[in-house]
DNA sequence: CGACAGATTGATTGTACTCAATGAAGGTGG
DNA sequence: CCACCTTCATTGAGTACAATCAATCTGTCG
């Protein structure tokens, strides 16, 4: 929460100074969205961009009959589609998971910040095709991925990108989702899912407890989920140039620790 | 082939004239790509957008085990990642299922249209969103539909997709995928894919043979796979003005028929 | 101290997988 | 033109993974 550090754009390409202080004015203080509520409904006009500044979204689609599909996570400093405004109507619902610190980017400010600034163009650009890798390696967990190993890979990606915005401690990230989320998230039952889960702890993979997840073993985990970061498309390691920092939420403009 | 009647772009937003010349212009005559060979593989340097003229492929992944999972099916008329150049890297691979007809955009090509023409960048747009929006469905699919359901849904999609660039007959439309494609997109094996295909046939809701799907019942044939054709956002129904046909490929740049 | 959400356990059922064999269709070359 | 071959589709029998149904346990919060 307080601390500053989601630095995702950062991530695709290094930013000017000009850059992220546009970003950070266009986003502007962000307002609080309650744990367990709808930040845009299915149906929904979608005006502005969401950006998650700080807590936990899920994407997810419901069918009739009841059942719940999530079909992928939102972390700090994620941009809820960079391009929705184009349609008329969102096909899918955002949903908050803890309480999330929510900024918004109006669909004009948006194009007039891309017009502008090519980096930030292409930094959103990379973002949308991250966006979609991740989209299809649910995809592929779902279709061909055993429990355990879907399991795995989840957490294998959730720690790499909770990294990636400087949200990870090692081995160690927050994890604020019920058994309930992450049977939706990974097509199976609660019951199904908390068998697996004791399956890794007894395995000694992993440690999941008060909403905080330790990997003990990284690599076998990856192996295990056949988890290979390249898809998330993380090519700058190092964030740019110090930069004095100026925070919206947590998600730091500047250089973060 | 020959007939001329792709026009997905413009199921997004109209286009001028002036928008499908330079479309037809950039595209050139295109490459036939032999059926069953890679278009683009995991790790190859993406350097141009590939524009499916004419034949089927698919996005697929393949573990180490030998486990492959179809993400996608690419359609005549589609662009495969309009910004895809921006990447280092592909992280999946392209395939051709029958012969394809490849029409290739540079990078350069790309943003230089997109830069001039606001209509053509919205529809290039649009075009990213409902291929993001495919991608959720396919995830919910997996995550929660039982197997006569995602085939449903998949014959639902197909036949809209399909529709939608003139290649539908009313209920009947090609399928030149077999059982085992079926098999790696649904995350099962072919032989219950066999299965689940009787009994849809038994069931009277569809015909599938010779490469060819006939929807007897569209509307039993939704509902059973809880298809709503929203997510597709195929706004535009009636395609705009008269134009003198221009054909590359099968990608017609002005009217069909 | 309830009350409640979330986690855990047990027993049973069912959907889809595996392995294996056979059948049908289409393409190729002699 | 037919024999052959390859690919694709179909069927059967036995198995395994995950779902279902139901109950209980545990922590947290007012």
């Amino acid at each position: 929460m307080p601390n500053p550090r989601a630095r995702k754009l950062q991530r695709y390409i290094p930013l000017s100074d000009a850059d992220k202080l546009w970003l950070s004015d266009v986003l502007g203080p962000g307002r609080q969205i309650a744990a367990r509520t709808d930040i845009i409904h299915e149906g929904d006009d979608p005006r502005a961009v969401n950006v998650i500044l700080d807590g936990w979204a899920c994407r997810y689609r419901q069918l009739l009959d009841g059942r719940r599909q999530i079909v992928a996570f939102l972390l700090p400093g994620d941009l809820c589609d960079p391009h929705v405004f184009l349609l008329k109507e969102m096909d899918h619902t955002i949903s908050a998971i803890t309480p999330v610190l929510l900024g918004q980017i109006s669909g004009a400010a948006m194009q007039a910040m891309t017009a502008r600034s090519p980096q930030l163009d292409l930094a959103v650009h990379r973002e949308v095709l991250a966006t979609a890798a991740v989209q299809r390696e649910w995809t592929v967990s779902l279709g061909c991925r055993t429990g355990i190993e879907r399991l795995a890979h989840l957490f294998c990606e959730l720690h790499a990108r909770l990294a990636a915005v400087g949200l990870a401690d090692d081995n160690t990230c927050p994890m604020p989702i019920t058994q309930n989320d992450l049977a939706d998230a990974m097509g199976q039952t609660s019951v199904h899912i908390n068998r697996t889960l004791q399956e890794m702890r007894s395995a000694g993979l992993i440690t999941l407890r008060r909403r905080s997840l330790t990997i003990h073993d990284p690599t076998a985990l990856a192996q295990l989920g056949h988890f290979d970061r390249a898809y998330l498309h993380l090519t700058v390691d190092y964030p740019s140039a110090p930069f004095p920092a100026r925070t919206v939420g947590s998600l730091s403009i500047g250089n973060d620790v």
